[in-house]
DNA sequence: TTGTTTTAGTTGCATAAACAACTTTTAATC
DNA sequence: GATTAAAAGTTGTTTATGCAACTAAAACAA
């Protein structure tokens, strides 16, 4: 294939970016209509801690797929917002274990729903068993690309 | 579906968030690797140009889906480095067009022949029909998302 | 023709990402 | 036990995004 055929616009590329942007727009406008004051890189420092609390900024960059210093600005806002806080380990003391607050706590339910109303959104009139198929490829696609 | 099923991971925004952060990563590197400096937004600024040349910042930013401050910070840097140049319209002072220097004429052939070569270390091992309707499927996303 | 509205582009401010360089603490090695 | 290497976080710099407020020019209307 010659560089001349390249056609942006059909490129898996391009798409995953823009559905990627879109949908993070209108998350962040989801949040704000509502009355929310969390990006959407907060919430998803948010999302994990939800799952698993008090862990350390690596273990957080690693399941954000964040760098270290990424991890350290956005927990520095959230903490600003009062949304968590960092802990020395009593064990360890390089590292900081991280905790949500009550604040952050209370935000789990509301927020969850927001993100889900905005993913029906994405996917109204798309067939459940096509977004399976899909979601297979992407999840083949970041294999293939986080591996070195 | 209640907020405690909720999986991040599973999620199709999760996942195009993920393939678009990867593959933005591995073109960036891609791109150094090969001795090129231009970073993968600006590229996506060249590719709408090297397609029709001379296009207003508007034009831009909505090819791009970007807004205008955005476009116009990306033009001041692709300035600099000499890759295009704002052009006052003639007939609406209002406007600029902008135009690709030879410098980034140049550059078309081997930056497209690495985005392709990025793509393709993305979708090694997947299907050609697979990978077809996971893009029938995002474009559908996108549609959903741009309306309103 | 003046006055108003729209359009094109820029600037300011806050958040975020990528990369490199750095400090501090712990672990490993000799 | 002193030295070196590795790990956890932080800081600095550049690039980019989103939103709001702004300037200047053009289009529209009374």
């Amino acid at each position: 294939m010659s560089y001349k055929d390249f056609k942006l616009d059909d490129s898996v590329g391009y798409l995953t970016g823009q559905v990627s942007m879109w949908l993070s727009r209108r998350l962040a406008r989801n949040f704000k209509a509502a009355g929310y004051d969390v990006t959407v890189e907060q919430w998803r420092v948010l999302v994990r801690l939800w799952d698993s609390d008090g862990q350390n900024q690596q273990a957080l960059a690693c399941a954000t797929g964040k760098d270290k210093p990424s991890i350290t600005r956005l927990i520095d806002n959230l903490e600003k917002n009062n949304l968590l806080v960092r802990v020395p380990d009593a064990n360890d003391r390089r590292v900081n274990l991280v905790y949500l607050t009550n604040k952050a706590k209370e935000l789990q339910k509301e927020l969850i729903e927001i993100a889900e109303k905005t993913l029906q959104e994405a996917l109204d009139q798309i067939q459940p068993d096509e977004v399976a198929l899909c979601k297979d490829v992407l999840n083949k696609m970041i294999n293939n690309l986080k591996v070195e």
